[in-house]
DNA sequence: CTGAAAGCGCTTACAG
DNA sequence: CTGAAAGCGCTTACAG
């Protein structure tokens, strides 16, 4: 039970491997009867030629890496959506991998990913390498990469590489511009650690826009989460039971958002009525329910999609220099 | 800048590629000194073996092929992370594919996975191929797949594969036994085609849970959608607009519980005030912001875990007799 | 239009 | 403990 190979066909046709070779591959060159014979007896003998066997030879996968930190949250659920279409639109075929924001499990992805000798990689890392220590490691694990990589949501700053991003530093700044002119003053923020360059970026916009405003920043309404739900729970509880609380909530990514619905709800409270919210991402059954739930809609499918024709181009022409595209992310305000 | 081979770097540690390649696969015969040497070389340079050259001789893949119909539905976003957890403790990688629940795109993945040669595969078929041509078809498809399938959470009844599934016929029984006890007698269904077995399971459960209870059913009260959003809220609003209408829904998927309650919202009417509801599949924000959402919790996490362990066995176990896993899904009941 | 031969980068009996 | 050689299933100049 065997897999057929192009021996097998090239015997039963009586043609050299070349010529089964070149019907595969819709070469011109082969007499038109002798064609039709051969697929007749690929299509009989139920023959599919071995894409490892491809690869090895022509020095070229047909795959392409995608590295993503968690594979359960539709925003990449959506993105995935995106890449996979415009992977099947160029017959490739997609390695998965799922970091949990693990750094180990970063580097053996990007290592897997170099060993299948993939055609190009998207790329949302776990970290953003800052440290000293990190970025010489990282740069070594994704030097190993020859093929283009093309970053998806967030940065690596000390890279020049291709990359699709939604404005995180802006996006901040206009949620809380927006908080401002609907009359709030105490406006916290649930973020990531600064450590890393989206949440920072997502905190500068956010001391920017108040800073501009004429308000000074409250470190106590400087709430660090991880993103995940167990973490901007806790934080969003500590929050909601401070003395002098704010009056107005940034949430970062929408599980922060769930996080913080949580700890309101279960105060018996609600939103708009007790606290102002604006989250990153929408979180579907929301508008259904006509929950008045403010969010910035960010089209990961769109970015998915925008990533995946980045590399396909970049995978074209390797020499393209790098460049960052930016997808617009319209607030949807229903009551702040 | 191409790829660093076996044979640098045993032309730079002066030894066979064999020695190298048994370094590489930790056999135990080589010299320890000799070993060190090799490792320093290959980490100086940077080298890691080419996974595809590796496929080819050992004339094995380490890749699993996931086919899901719908990658940005949070169903297959858990599957896919139980399934994942898996693939990497056994240092396997994932080649994912994406249908749409379209037979073509179904054919065209089973056919991509065989040429990639994957070692298993888990499979959420398009369709259930119950038609004799489609059958045919279908199982010459598979047939090209040499590997172990397991499909997941939907059958292929002529065929004897492993799976791992949900009750689908019991859990549609019990969610109208529940609506009945709880008084109600005018019970519909939100469901897909009977033409494929998964949805022609959950409505024989409607059906005979009915019957059980003395009650006629009543063919005006079954809905065909195809848990998709935009078809199941057509259908809805349908229902909800009817003289007589049903006093109790039964939502086959989590899509079709939210194009059930976009209907039933924009009519600004209430679960459980107004209808009640059980859907299939919980929705993760339902709980948070305590809405009355009757569910069916299938853990779609375990399932792909689960369907990923048994492939692993299958891949250890060839001729392992085929059997098939349900995993309990138990009702979270809020208010009926 | 066709084929023999070399090559892709590994592994694996086999011999020493 | 080590290596030469054949082989995995394709592709690709090259020659005819």
């Amino acid at each position: 039970m065997t897999n057929i190979t192009i021996k097998d066909i090239a015997q039963e046709a009586n043609v050299s491997k070349t010529t089964v070779s070149r019907v595969l591959n819709d070469a011109c060159n082969v007499d038109p009867e002798t064609r039709k014979r051969i697929q007749g007896i690929i299509e009989k003998r139920n023959y599919s030629p071995s894409a490892v066997a491809k690869s090895l030879s022509r020095q070229e996968s047909i795959t392409i890496g995608v590295i993503v930190p968690d594979i359960s949250n539709p925003f990449f659920g959506e993105a995935l959506k995106g890449i996979i279409e415009v992977i099947n639109n160029n017959n490739l075929a997609m390695i998965l991998c799922n970091t949990d924001d693990d750094a180990e499990k970063d580097r053996k992805s990007l290592e897997m990913l170099k060993e299948h000798r993939v055609r190009g990689v998207i790329y949302t890392p776990a970290f953003d390498y800052s440290s000293k220590e990190d970025s010489a490691f990282f740069k070594k694990s994704l030097k190993k990469i020859v093929a283009p990589v093309v970053l998806l949501d967030r940065r690596i700053d000390f890279l020049r590489l291709d990359g699709v991003y939604f404005d995180d530093y802006q996006t901040a700044y206009d949620a809380v511009k927006k908080f401002i002119e609907a009359g709030h003053r105490k406006i916290a923020i649930i973020n990531a650690s600064d450590e890393k360059s989206l949440p920072r970026l997502r905190h500068q916009g956010y001391m920017q826009a108040l800073l501009d405003a004429g308000i000074a920043p409250d470190e106590r309404y400087h709430f660090l989460g991880d993103y995940l739900f167990k973490k901007t729970y806790e934080q969003a509880k500590i929050m909601l039971a401070m003395e002098d609380r704010p009056t107005a909530v940034l949430a970062t990514n929408n599980t922060t958002s769930m996080g913080f619905l949580k700890a309101l709800y279960e105060r018996n409270e609600k939103i708009p009525d007790d606290i102002s919210c604006i989250g990153f991402d929408k979180i579907n059954i929301m508008d259904i329910i006509d929950i008045q739930f403010n969010y910035v809609e960010r089209d990961a499918y769109i970015a998915g999609k925008t990533a995946m024709e980045l590399l396909i181009k970049k995978i074209a022409f390797p020499n393209k220099s790098a460049e960052s595209i930016f997808v617009n992310a319209p607030f949807i305000i229903k009551s702040i």
